[in-house]
Formats: C-alpha cells, structure tokens, sequence
RNA sequence: CGGGGUGUAGCGCAGCCCGGUUAGCGCGCUUCGUUCGGGACGAAGAGGUCGAGAGUUCGAAUCUCUCCACCCCGACCA
C-alpha cells in the first residue's frame, strides 16, 4: 500500500482526552479515531490488526470443532424475558425506542433459542456454536480508549452437552483454544479463578493481562502459580483466638471516632480487637456485616452466600435503621439478620460501634451477646497475605480482563426449555458453557506489553504490513526507481508493504511515522546509500540496523522473519 | 449515579479572575522558493456560531442560570 494514497492520519501530540498508553498510541498511530464515548471507529490500518485477531481466534475455534455462526445483534425482548435477563442487565442493555427490541450484549438467549428448536437427541451433541461479532452495553462509564467501550467485537462461544463430564471437556477445549489464540497473539497473560457473577453457572475462569489499566484486581502466588480474581480469592490470615475470660459489655465515650484506626488510637487497643460493621440492604431487609478490624467486605462473596444482589446502606438510611451514623453501628441491638467474616468466629472482648454516635461497646462476646450469628469467609484478599495454597506472599495488582470462560450448566436450559432425549427416552437440559473473548481488548492488550517511547512494536503475526518502506527523499529518481522495484518486488513475494512514498515528507518524519506505526521490518531507501548499492534493513524491535545490498535483500528480510520476534 | 475537571481553528494551548478595537500562539493545512538520513527555513495565505441556549449589560470568549459533550476518581459492570 502505497502511503501517499491511504488514509493513515498520525498524531505528532497527544490527544488530550487520551490517558492510556495503548489508547494514545492507538491514535497517534492513525489505527481508530473516536466518535462518541466508548464508540470507536476502526481506520484501515487499524482494522487490519482486527482482522488479524479474528482469523487467529476463527482459526483456534475452528480447530476444536467449533462452527461459526452469525445471529442479529437487534432482538426481540421477549426472549430476553424469557430469562429475566432484562432485568439483570438494567440499565447496561440498550433498548430501542420505538420497537419491542434490544441491542444484544450477549447471545446465551439466542443460541438457546435455536438449540431448544433443533437439538433434541443426544446424537446431536456435543455442538461448539461461535461468533465473531458486535456486542452493545451501555456502560456508565466507558474508559480507556477500546479497553472499555459501548459497543465492541466479541467472540462469543457456546457449548452444548449431555452432561457435566461433556462440559468440562468442552470447557477444557475451550481453555486450550484460548491460550493458543493469546500466545499466537503474542500476549504474556494468566489464567484466574473467576466469580460467574450475573452470567450465572458454575465455575469459571478469566484470562488476564496485568496492567494498571486494568479494571479488574488479581491476588497472585508467584512460587506456586495460584492465581485470582480478589471477587473470590482467599488467603490464609489467622483467625482470632478466643480469650479464657470475657469481659462485660460496657459503653465507652468516644467523641468524634469513626474509623478502626483512630478507635484503636483513642482506646490504646489493636485493630484485631475490632468489629467493624457494614451495613447492607439485601431483599429491602438490612443485613449487618461483621470485619475483623480493617477488613473489607468482599461483596462479591457475600452475594454468592446470599444468593442475591446487595447494595450498601445509604447514609441516611443508616441512620434511621441503627440509631447511629457509619462509625457507630454495631451488632449490640442491632435489628435485623448479622453475618460475620471467619475471622471473627467465636470472638470475645471485642469493641464494635454502639448504635449511638459517639459511643462504642467493649468486652462484646459474639457467642454469649450476639445469639444465632452466622458466619462466613467475607474478607477481600490483601497485598502480602499469605497464599491460600503454599503460603508464600500474594501480590496483589489490576490487570485487564481478556476472555472469560464460564460452566453455565442449566440456566439458559432450564428456563427458556432447552431439553433433548437421552438414551433412556428420558427428556434433561442441555448442559451449556459460555465463553467470551474481547476482540478490541487483545489489540489494546499487545499495545499495552509492546510499545517503546517511540511507538508500537507490531510482531510479524498482528502487523497490519510486515514491512514498512521509506524512500527518503521522493525528489530523487534513483530513490524513486529503487524504492519502487524493492516495493514491486515484495510484493510480488508475498509480503506486505506499506510504501511511504509521500514526496514532500522529510526524511525525520518518516522515520518517526515508522516507528510510531511500529511495521517490525523497516526498509529504508536512501540517496546516500544507494551509491554503495545498498539500502538499511532496520528492525523495530531490537532497534537493529544492517546496510544490505539490493540484491541480498530478499534473503534478509526472510531471515529476520525466521526469528521468532517475540517467542 | 456521586465527586472533580475540561470545552476557544484539524491537533495542542493562551486569553476568562478584573467585560471594551478586527479573539491570539505553536503544530498541521494551501501557494512560492530554498532545504532533503531523525518531525527543516523564509515569504505570502486559508481556516473560528469561543460546546448550546437563555439572561445581565451600551457592550459577553470573559459575569449569571440551564442544558450538552468529553476526561479522571468512585459506584456499577459478564
């Protein structure tokens, strides 16, 4: 592709509104421009890296046996009832003005839809349906250039199967075909265990990539490669040992103490003599919950204990249900359901709020003063605890979310009357699996891990051209007359080119628009050296730079393919 | 949805507090000339409903109100 004829607009400044490395250079580089937030549109550059995202993905999921299909991302909302999806989703799922349709954020309805119209023997599972295609969510807050946007390329997979056995081979095919697709990608990533949150099922795993742009928090074992999303890790951390005697109750004045820390100060104690409480609002009902000092409530577990969503008490509200303001609560006349983190278990002479501002109690004793407490593992895994597994430290750090791979089971099944024959003429589910990849966020993802301060490091798999051709200086013809058979030529071999042959760009600008584009060959045509027959293979990886002669040019370039640029 | 910030030429910004010629600067763009291997130089140009609407005023980019858009933090999120 000949420069002077595409559209490739690259930004020398930084776009303002950009704050994300792979964002900025993603726009500097000319690949997406946005039109709306969380709206990007593709520029032909940067569509051909989505491009070859999705022939990598298409072929991985060929590869396990999967067949690629392509539903409407307009449905129908009835289906969507079906599932009471509509609720669940709220606001996150667009809805049309002016017809009884949505904008599909995922597709576990329609493919149930069809497979409970045509899958109804045994003998036709196990089935992988997939698709490459738009998803809508109207995120409340898009950010981060694609990381996170309201519409996006996703590749959505579903299994269908007998049994459960059925899906966890599904589910394993699934996981082998996912770590092909992001090592083939070229990504360094890791395999967590996940929460299946509101896509419902019964296990699931989440492909990360560590970055601080992430959105996602990962507890992380090094030595032993445990790995987790913070919704549900665990860490090993003492729990509290019960002490022989138990104090009495007694109210303490404590003016203007809120938080464990400043208790701790005002009363000379230590945080593990601490309750702190949170309250919840679940089922309209409030709920206590009970920390072990300056633990936090991980409301991801504690919705899975429920069976339900929570929200936190509004300030107010606190007020009017307890008597006191956040700083006071605790679970001494506390009216309504408590439950504990298992750290607390069994505690006695513990300080906690007194429902009364300005007042805490002492000497609590959980078994003798607050009668038919439940308790639970609710605690937020921390930087430095010890792994659940081996015991060393965990680091704690955000990372992106790439893929996710979730055990649906019946869900969809069950509820929209998705159910076959097996072979005992006896009618059961379909045992269903669900897994996603984030097409835009692979690209974001490899930006992110292979950039440099001049720009992107594109490897031979993901470049939109293999090679990008610089004739220096368009003014001269022996520049010209070289640049173009060099151009001629590779591509006639095969090889991509992209040719900047713009006349009036100097010699700097060129440069830099390669190294900000990031093509890994650099093949650079200029007056100087031409009069020694020779032109400068340059690699944008390594930074290494070869005078070859023209004719040897050919064997050069084939011989820094053959090397492995990011094994 | 809560908190904070921004909106002036394609991009990056100044001007606003303290209202007053024709709204500036850098980059980019057009034309001509010179230069030509790491974002050149000179000269001459084009390009603006100052986010939108209403108000105050003799007069508004500037003050007031409402709305919109975008960014950041948080909440939420498969």
């Amino acid at each position: 592709m000949r420069l002077s004829k595409s559209f490739v607009p690259t930004l020398k400044e930084v776009p303002n509104d950009a704050v994300v490395t792979s964002h900025i250079l993603l726009l500097r580089a000319g690949m997406i421009r946005m039109l709306s937030a969380g709206i990007y549109s593709f520029l032909p550059l940067g569509y051909k890296i989505v491009r070859k995202v999705v022939d990598i993905i298409r072929e991985e999921m060929d590869a396990i046996g999967g067949q690629e299909f392509h539903l409407p991302a307009l449905n129908p909302i009835e289906i969507w009832e079906e599932t009471g999806r509509v609720e669940a989703f709220g606001d996150t799922m667009f809805h049309l003005k002016n017809r009884e349709y949505i904008l599909a954020p995922t597709h576990e309805e329609i493919i149930t839809f069809h497979a409970r119209n045509v899958v109804k023997s045994y003998k036709d599972m196990p089935q992988i349906w997939y698709q490459i295609q738009t998803k809508f969510r109207n995120e409340a807050r898009p950010r981060s250039g694609i990381i996170r946007g309201r519409q996006f390329l996703m590749k959505d997979a579903y299994s269908l199967d007998t049994s459960f056995e059925n899906l966890d081979k599904s589910y394993n095919l699934h996981d082998g075909a996912y770590r092909k697709i992001f090592d083939r990608c070229g990504l360094k990533y890791f395999v967590v265990g996940a929460s299946s949150g509101a896509m419902g099922g019964t296990g699931s795993e989440e492909f990360m990539v560590k970055s601080d742009a992430g959105e996602d928090t990962v507890a992380y074992c090094e030595s032993c490669g445990y790995a987790s999303n913070v919704e549900v890790a665990e860490s090993k951390v003492d729990a509290l040992s019960r002490n022989k005697v138990s104090g009495e109750l007694k109210e303490i004045h404590t003016p203007n103490v809120k938080s464990i820390d400043e208790l701790c100060a005002f009363l000379k104690i230590n945080e593990t003599q601490c309750a702190k409480s949170r309250v919840y609002i679940f089922n309209n009902k409030p709920l206590l919950i009970l920390m072990l000092g300056n633990d936090d409530v991980n409301e991801t577990k504690l919705e899975k204990i429920l069976g339900g969503t929570v929200r936190p008490g509004h300030t107010d509200e606190l007020k009017e249900l307890t008597g006191a303001d956040a700083g006071s609560i605790g679970p001494i006349s506390f009216n309504g359901k408590i439950i504990a983190d298992l750290r607390l278990k069994n505690g006695n002479n513990l300080y906690s709020g007194a429902n009364k501002n300005d007042y805490h109690v002492g000497g609590i004793d959980l078994m003798r003063d607050v009668p038919e407490l439940e308790y639970a593992d609710l605690r937020t895994v921390n930087a430095g605890e010890q792994c659940i597994r081996c015991e060393s430290k965990l680091d704690v750090f955000s990372a992106i979310e790439l893929g996710h791979i979730f055990k649906l089971g019946t869900k969809y099944s069950l509820s929209m009357g998705a159910m076959f024959l097996d072979e005992n003429g006896k009618e059961n589910p379909i045992i269903m699996g669900s897994y996603g990849i984030g097409v835009e966020r692979i690209i974001s993802c490899y930006v992110e891990q292979h950039h440099d301060e001049n720009g992107i490091i594109w490897d031979k798999v993901l470049t939109p051209f293999q090679v990008n051709l610089l004739a220096l200086n368009m003014k001269k013809g022996n520049v010209v007359e070289v640049s173009d058979k060099i151009y001629t030529e590779l591509t006639n071999n095969g090889i991509s080119v992209l040719y900047d042959d713009r006349f009036d760009a100097q010699a700097g600008f060129k440069f830099n628009d390669a190294d900000l584009l990031g093509m890994p060959i650099q093949i650079i045509v200029g007056d100087k050296k031409l009069k020694e027959n020779r032109v400068e293979v340059k690699v944008r990886e390594t930074g290494e730079r070869f005078d070859i002669e023209i004719e040897k040019l050919n064997e050069k370039i084939a011989d820094i393919f053959k090397r492995t640029l990011y094994p």
